[in-house]
This record gives C-alpha cells, structure tokens and sequence, in this order.
DNA sequence: TATATTTGACCGGT
DNA sequence: ACCGGTCAAATATA
C-alpha cells in the first residue's frame, strides 16, 4: 500500500473511531436512564432467563467498532497492536515520533541528599518514545499517576504515571500524557523505560470468543499473557474461564457483554488518564472468574485477544480487509 | 481498610 | 528565578 493511501486509511479510520465514541457516548446517557446496570452475578445464574433482548447489543456493536478501529489504528501506525504503545523508537509510525535516546538512563535520585522530598535528578534525553492518538488509548499496561503539571504555553495539564509495579517489582516504565490539542482532540503519551514487570490481568484485553461446537451454549473467555512486557517472553499458558448458567447462549453473552463492555469503555479511556473524561466503572474480570457460577480451567496471569468481529451477519473483520487490500 | 488519586510543596537543571 | 519532574499528605474510592 502506498504511504499516501496508508495515510488516507488512517485518517478515516480515526474518523470512525471518534464517530463510533460519540455514537456509544450517545447510547450510554439514552440507556443509563431507563436502564440500571445489573450485576454480573445477577446475570450469570441464569434467575431471569426469560428477560427481553439485551438493551447492550448496540453498545457492544459499537465496542467492537471501536476496539476494532483502535486496533487497526494501532497496527497501521506502529506495526502491531501489542506494540502500539511498547516500540522504543524505530518502530516510528505514521503518528508516532520517535524521541531521540542518546542517553539511555532513567532519572535517578540524587545519593546525597535520598529521602528528601522531591530530589530528584532532571531527566535529560532518556529512553523514550512518544505516541499520538486521538482518544485516550489502554496500552495495557497498569498505571498509577503520580503527578500532574500544568505546562507553559500548554492549555492543558500534563499527567504523570508511573507502572503499578514499580514498587512491588521494580518496573521503571513511566508514562506522560498531555492533551495537545482540542478539535480534534490529540493526547500525546511520552513512554519512558520499558516494563520489566510481569502485569496482571488487564479487562481491556478480555475478549469473547464464539463457540467451535454448534449447539455448545457456554460461553469461553480465553486469556493468554504474551503481553510481553519485555519483547523476549513468549511463554503463554492459557487461562480459560467458562461461564454457565442462563437459558440462552444471548442470556450469557448479555452477562459476560458487561465485562466486555466495561472493558472496551476501559481501552476507550484509561481510568484518570486525564480530567474532564471519566473513567468507566468496571469490574475485573477475576471476579468473573472466580464466581462459583464460572469453571475455571486453569489460572495464571496471562490474556490473549480473540475477537470474533462477526455481529448480526456482518463482518466487520472483512470489511476492514476489503478496505485495505 | 487498602489502594488509588489529587494537589501543593519541594528540588534540581537551565 | 523559572520550569518541570517528583514526593507525599490529604482525600477519594472500592
């Protein structure tokens, strides 16, 4: 494919995917009025099997739009979804601008004066790689902010995260975000320092997979980690949790639609990634797992993405294909 | 109660 | 002195 056409595919696509933002925006206030949000538990036993149609069918129609636009986003910008967010610089796609590393150290603490508040040595040009999406992305990865700045000249704050395991295991993998600009919205994401963590499960990464027998009404969830913090492992053990209970197989799909849900509005904004967008209330999906509705096969902590793009007799999955070939 | 976020203070580099 | 990165107490949330 030409670069020109690689670019004009990626434009539409970030159209798409704020259109598709909007859309869900939109179901979520009409649904949230008339619709309480019932709880997993309430859903997988199956106590009201006769309900009427899942009122979440659009709002997982338009999940998987627009897990399916980021995704692909992702993989036109940097090479592959996994590593949208993890290539050092090199990889350099259409949106992201590798940031020269002359010098890979972290910022350090000073020795002399250690347990002083805020000694810190200033950062020079470390090993950092910068990424731009038009929405706030789920990388994957665990996060913990631990600061935000208001910039000069900026109009908005700059926030600062750094891995959830940094003090349990010692990752160094910090993280900027800022948003650049507003119409349309660009969220510029400074990486610095790669993951030396193995991460926990991530509900952004939960994904339904359909049945391989007709006729088989349970439902699969299939996690697998690769998520390879460190480009090297890629040792996976899958972990699979089957939920039962409820008449239909759409009775469960509409129980398990609640963790995919929250999981998609989880990718679509990363939990106080930045103020002014909200973060989704979601469940982890452990708790899915460990529900004694659901039979777990075997359990580590690890997850893989198997999307079945193919709603209602349309394919998404082809119609991306045809787009791009 | 444990964990995460907020936010003003602190500190070093420029 | 200014700016930006970090700390940590206060606060919020699960």
């Amino acid at each position: 494919m030409l670069p020109e056409n690689l670019s004009a595919a990626v434009q539409q696509l970030l159209r798409g995917q704020d259109s598709a933002k909007k859309l869900r925006d939109l179901l979520t206030v009409v649904s949230s009025v008339d619709q309480k949000k019932p709880h997993m538990k309430e859903e997988v036993d199956g106590a009201g099997g006769d309900r009427s149609p899942p009122p979440l069918a659009a709002k997982d129609l338009l999940g998987d739009i627009f897990q399916s636009l980021t995704s692909t986003i992702s993989i036109l910008n940097n090479g592959s979804f996994e590593e949208a967010s993890q290539v050092p610089p090199g990889g350099g796609g259409l949106f992201s601008n590798s940031v020269k590393s002359e010098e890979s150290e972290e910022s350090s603490k000073c020795s002399t004066a250690r347990g002083r508040r805020g000694c810190y040595r200033r950062r020079k040009i470390s090993d950092s790689w910068t990424t731009l999406s038009s929405s706030l992305v789920d990388d994957g990865q665990q996060w913990r902010k631990y600061g935000q700045k208001a910039i000069l000249n900026t109009s908005f704050p700059r926030s600062y995260f750094r891995c959830t395991h940094q003090l349990d295991q010692g990752c160094p993998a910090k993280k900027q975000v800022q948003m650049t600009s507003e119409n349309p919205p660009v969220f510029r994401t400074i990486y610095t320092g790669k993951h030396t963590c193995r991460s926990l499960l991530k509900p952004s990464h939960i994904i339904l997979a359909h049945p391989r027998v007709p006729g088989d009404t349970s439902i699969l969830l299939n996690f697998e980690t690769g998520q390879s913090t460190d480009n090297s492992s890629n040792t996976t053990t899958a972990t699979r949790a089957r939920i039962r209970g409820g008449k239909t197989r759409e009775a469960r799909e509409e129980a398990i639609a609640n963790y995919v849900n929250v999981s998609c509005n989880n990718l679509w904004s990363s939990s106080s990634e930045y103020e002014g967008f909200p973060s989704p209330d979601y469940t982890l999906l452990e708790s899915a797992i460990g529900s004694d509705q659901g039979d777990v096969l075997s359990s580590n902590q690890s997850l893989e993405v198997n999307m079945d793009l193919s709603i209602d007799g349309f394919d998404f999955e082809e119609m991306l294909a045809h787009t791009f070939s």
